[in-house]
DNA sequence: CGTCATTTTGAGGTATTTCAACGAAGGTGG
DNA sequence: CCACCTTCGTTGAAATACCTCAAAATGACG
């Protein structure tokens, strides 16, 4: 293991996939140097917070940004109509809070317990002004999310429910961070919330999830662990779009 | 029209939302100071482009990013199945050709004539570790363009054609240079691109678009103009989410 | 162990998709 | 300038798949 790249789970970190092609092969690694993660530490604060709790609200003033260490939040909004549509479920090295005219667009809520590591606006965009490779990482990864959240997109616009939700489980996979230990797939979060983010209801979630099942491509151990059965097939029928 | 922020439209320009609030009114204006658009003049050429002309394709090795000066392009993604999602369309003020790994993710075509920037990405890249105000600029951008990957998603997930066709017609409106001058929204795109865009086939746009002109929320002067008649009512189904 | 949220199953309604055929428009070349 | 051709737009009818509503079972948590 190298030292140079040493790894503590409980400073700042980032993961995602940079512009340029630098040779390496295909794991997104951590990208902050040890300098540039205890610059963060200085300025941040580490926070525990238990399951289901509101970390900031939609149009609430934006004052901090926040990075997971560990657990799993989900970022939302509640629509008029009483849906609600879950933009993105964030975990380990995942950047979130970044606002607009000083105010959040997204409720954040956590999922399981969860450590976030807490940074004020304003000392973090000055640390990022004074460290233009940290500022950098930080682009790359916003990045690197918009892409997230297009293909997101394109699994909301096909038609069948099964396929979307073939879609979100290798998504769920492949941002897993053990490399799916013997095939299986964490699932932390509720039905409804996948519902959200697939654009389903939660009755065509559940009828998708027992429609693989029944095909043999996925068994669900329990609610929130699936085991993949049939990695060819699961690919095959989220690739068919 | 004040001398400081004088625009010159043939320069390279950022037309973003901040994180922060600046006490400035509802316009986003262009972020970049002169010396950083000449900066930006300086690495970059000008080139004019017909319509309907590749500008690059998914999988091609990223050596450009882009800014659009005038006209309109789309970025898109063409789907196994046949199907074609389009991710975003891009006008004055918007950046494009942010790479992963070295490759473009999306293929980019001109639907007007187009005038854009080409930067070289090395150089561009240097200059965003030099400059971390333009960098900070750029971050603000590829944020705000996650914000409106998310706005589409939601109009996606809709049920009802009309009510997504009417999202998109205030996202156009919203974009528009000029304030809507007279209440009417230029479409350059085809019926097929904003089907593509919004995850409807062509004909369900089409006949959305006979719908909210026989509700008289909107009237087509021309395939690609179109005159809001009632702009209250057309917001209540955008906003009926 | 009781309460509440989440999950599951069933049946009918409804919107869009799909398929097919036609009409219009824009671009190209003679 | 016209004719051709390709692309885009339009309309109709049937099929499909999800959504909605309702009720019951399961699981989580104090």
């Amino acid at each position: 293991m190298a030292v140079s790249r040493s790894v503590s789970p409980s400073l700042p970190a980032l993961r995602a996939i940079p512009f340029l092609e630098d040779g390496s092969p295909e794991d997104p690694r951590p990208l902050l140097t040890e300098d540039q993660r205890h610059a963060l530490a200085q300025i941040g604060v580490k926070v525990r917070l238990p399951p289901r709790l509101l970390v900031y609200q939609e149009d609430a003033r934006a004052d901090w940004i926040f990075s997971v260490i560990d657990g799993a939040v989900k970022s939302y909004r509640d629509l008029p109509s009483g849906k609600r549509s879950v933009n993105a479920f964030l975990f380990h090295h995942d950047l979130f809070g970044l606002a607009e005219r000083g105010k959040y667009v997204n409720c954040v809520k956590t999922i399981t317990r969860t450590t976030l590591y807490r940074f004020p606006l304003k000392p973090f965009t000055e640390l990022l002004r004074r460290d233009p490779g940290l500022q950098f990482q930080v682009l790359i990864k916003v990045t690197h999310e918009l892409r997230e959240s297009q293909r997101r997109a394109i699994a909301i616009a096909r038609r069948d429910a099964p396929g979307r939700l073939a879609m979100f489980l290798i998504f769920m996979e492949k941002r897993a961070l053990e490399p799916a230990r013997g095939r299986t797939i964490e699932l932390p979060m509720s039905r409804s919330d996948i519902a959200g983010f697939l654009g389903l209801s939660l009755e065509a979630v559940i009828r998708a999830s027992a429609d693989l099942e029944r095909r043999h491509l996925v068994a669900f151990e329990d609610r929130h662990l699936v085991r993949v059965l049939d990695a060819d097939r699961l690919a095959k029928l989220a690739g068919a779009v």
